[in-house]
DNA sequence: CGTGCACTTGACAAAAATCAAATTTTGTGG
DNA sequence: CCACAAAATTTGATTTTTGTCAAGTGCACG
């Protein structure tokens, strides 16, 4: 068995979530990581490395699906191309994070890197088998495969609103939270991906997107330090336009 | 052990999915039951049974979450109240569906039924306990909760349609598809809710749905024979219309 | 057979898509 | 390090679509 360091990040695939057993040991709204040391060396026995350049595929929706992966740096997208050759982001994907979703064997969405990936890539096969045995691990598969459920409930949220600007005050707060819950430093808001790929997010043409970044702007809501870094400089009126129910998490706070 | 007689719907929890590993015992886009008849018994064991009126509310989103429910009869919403009052559903859940998602120990969204609905309650500390012991029930979950994200990712898609008609083509097609994958007839579409819920659900004003329908309706695409039922007239054009990627489910279609 | 609620329809205003042009950034080769 | 080309982003003008508000219409249920 490995003898693997305790440091923070070691060897091996790694899930992390917002638990919803409500973990005593982690606070509302942070994501802890869900496989211990051992979980995460049974895994590596099975998993190979792989790098993605910027912008290459990672696989195409309908491909069979041999595999699933596990971010260990760097971000996904998941989308589709509608037949006019316009895309649908379904999701972005953050290290710690599982994807390879398939339905009747083939992959559901397509994937490319949007930034430099490093990733695990696990066989289904073997995948399959490992889990079967393995009570423990599956069942913080099924912790994970929550999170992404709430996560996709969340974008389908930001979706159905109907107003640009809230749209994009949500995805923000989208981003940041997902910071935060990482414990990084959160005094600006890091945006890994262009505006071409946020409006397809959004759900939003391009202009659009572009619009209401200005709008918030204008404000005085947000300030861009650059075209990739934001900072919220109005945070009541910013919350207040991302009325998003998951944002009322001070202490206290009745329902979600 | 319960001596079940093995009929199609037996005694005990159920869910059903379309099974992503491509198991080679049911044809593309079908849905299975998951569970055998000795899971659903010692699921049994736990569960109680509860029968809500139609528009009874189950629980709201931040109860504490004590309980997980699994469908027998009925239809239910899952939905989030902005804090003017409007209503957000981010899901139906039908006969084999779960829900009572949790995050932080609390529910994520509240739940009403849409009709008078009979269901599993499953207490989860108890399911807790079955699942961790359980590494076979624990795989059939996964399998449940994969074919719910690719729902939400479904409704995610269609919210991010930007016009109303090809918004609302693709509602139908979601229904009929869910009929014909549980092998209902499906002369034609059976809509057990009312245009607000729809309205709630694909992001569009109660009028748009109105206008909708009419402008489906007047280019000779559906019929409605009354308020619930929908017959597609022309399915080309409607195919077309839901250019949803997975309606490609033809025999030797490329890519979904 | 009437009353109420669900749904449809109409008129108008607001927002966003679209198309197109201007501007800024980024990357590359000298 | 600079100049230039290509790409990404912003901005503007116009059109389409949808939301909104309000008034009808029809179905369902008592």
């Amino acid at each position: 068995m490995h003898m693997v360091p305790s440091a923070t990040r070691s060897y091996g695939p790694a899930i992390r979530a917002i638990d919803q057993w409500c973990n005593p040991n982690s606070s509302p709204g942070l994501m802890r990581q869900l496989l211990t040391e051992d979980e995460r060396a049974r895994l590596a026995a099975i998993a190979s490395i792989v790098r993605f350049k910027k912008g290459a595929e990672i696989y195409r929706a309908g491909d069979r699906t041999d595999a699933v992966f596990n971010i260990v740096r760097g971000v996904v997208k998941a989308y589709k191309m509608a037949p006019d050759g316009s895309e649908y982001i379904s999701a972005f994907l953050f290290p710690d994070d599982i994807f390879g979703l398939s339905e009747d064997g083939q992959y559901v969405n397509s994937t490319k890197a949007v930034t430099p990936v490093t990733a695990y890539l696990l066989p289904v096969s073997q995948l399959r088998t490992r889990l079967v045995k393995d009570a423990d691990l599956e069942f913080h598969v099924i912790a994970k495969l929550c999170h992404e459920l709430r996560q996709a409930q969340r974008h389908a949220f930001l979706l159905a609103q109907r107003r640009g600007v809230p749209k994009i005050a949500m995805f923000l707060q989208f981003l940041e939270q997902l910071q935060t819950a990482k414990k990084e430093p959160a005094s600006d808001i890091y945006l890994p991906m262009d505006r071409s790929t946020i409006s397809e997010y959004v759900g939003m043409s391009l202009p659009a997107v572009s619009r209401a970044f200005r709008r918030l702007t204008a404000d005085g809501i947000i300030e861009f330090r650059n075209r990739k870094h934001v900072k919220i400089v109005n945070r009541l009126a910013f919350e207040k336009l991302a009325e998003d129910p998951y944002s009322l998490r001070a202490p206290g706070s009745v329902s979600r």
